[in-house]
DNA sequence: TCGATAACCTAACCTCGTTACGTTGGAGCA
DNA sequence: TGCTCCAACGTAACGAGGTTAGGTTATCGA
């Protein structure tokens, strides 16, 4: 059931200075085994370290424990969100319509990688680093890209009167688009549409919501 | 780090039909760590064991393995969201308003039973028992409860033209709210409204949005 | 009374995270 | 040139945890 390779010999000690060339090789190979295992246990201690062509010792030069490599890791994977949401919003000229497309980014990123977004966003507060607790998203360019679109929207008026905190909508806005990421990913075996603007539909309705403005 | 207590006298055996005593009493006392603990990973096999007075193989002529307990007593601590949920919408007549209830009454009990919640909905689908891989929710009382709220929104004419497929929108509806929940847990840190209203205000903005229908 | 069987226990295996401490080899200096 | 020091590892082991193979004992029915 281990994930460890028969090791692949054991790789020469590195010069005086160059420590960190290990470091990025730990980080790599982690990231490599946590995409393809898709299970942060997979992603051991020593599996990492035989891949390397290290023991396991040498790990914890680098890292404090577990957590801190494997949040290391998603958080440097995590890097891909910001370009991958740019992208995807780019031509997009109306900001409701950024909005979704935001949004659809969003969920299709954490659909696409499953593990290091539960680690990231959907593990229990105590067992993330202290520089994981909250404001990881909300300082990240992601986020903040969000807020502008938000307030776009008000600026232009293409909001119900008294809604008007940018920041307090975009929390509401995340944490919707949020739950359909986290909900696809821990149930697929649900009844889920299969219609392909699926995503579209459910993030242009947490905008316009269902129920009628008249009575 | 042991949640052990120092363990409580051997118990004596039970008479011969009677092992599914040990089955319950195995149930309560794993539930009750998991909810003081607020963590799986202290609720060890071993840890119940000792609680329970019995050594840790004894617990797997009644459970397949660790998983196996951990589901069921999630999902026996689970039968009380119904009740929570129907006490909540209670009283309320307007179907809209009454979506907005359940709505509140789900996050509550999730904020409030969070290791439960994780285990439930937020884990790896590999890692769930056969029995809860997606119908879960959608075969309970309360998600039954809500698709027909939606079904008595759609024929009082309160949704916009368009949505009538009460059990999709009901998904939806399920996805965002389950957003919120899960994030409030995983993420207290973040800078969430302390408004008392706050919950209110987000299930209603669920079904009327935030965006103006009109240009 | 006696065999069958349910209800356990003993002892151990294996994996894993983690730590105390020893080893080595090169950079820099006398 | 030789010596010292320290970064970059390795060795060995601890202890916790899930799990299993196989034994033991008490109770029930015949």
């Amino acid at each position: 059931m281990t994930t460890a390779a028969t090791s692949p010999s054991r790789r020469p000690r590195l010069p005086k200075g160059e420590g960190r060339q290990l470091r990025d090789q730990i980080l790599a190979v982690a990231e490599r085994m946590l995409l393809e295992t898709g299970s942060q246990e997979a992603v051991s201690i020593r599996a990492v370290a035989d891949a390397v062509g290290v023991t396991p010792p040498s790990i914890y030069r680098h890292f404090a424990d577990k957590n801190d490599l494997i949040f290391e890791v998603c958080a440097r994977h995590f890097s891909a969100l910001d370009d991958h949401m740019a992208r995807a919003c780019a031509g997009v000229d109306d900001p409701v319509d950024k909005l979704a497309a935001l949004g659809r980014a969003y969920i299709e990123f954490g659909v696409a990688n499953p593990e290091p977004y539960r680690i990231m966003f959907m593990t229990r507060p105590d067992v993330a680093p202290q520089q994981y607790q909250g404001h990881v998203l909300a300082g990240s360019p992601s986020f903040d890209s969000l807020v502008q679109c938000v307030q776009d929207c008000i600026d232009a008026g293409r909001f119900r009167p008294g809604y008007t905190d940018a920041y307090g909508l975009s929390l509401g806005f995340w944490a919707r688009v949020h739950g359909l990421t986290s909900l696809l990913m821990s149930k697929p075996g649900m009844p889920w549409p299969d219609d392909p603007d699926f995503l579209d539909q459910f993030t242009e309705t947490c905008l316009y919501g269902v129920a009628r403005h008249d009575r």
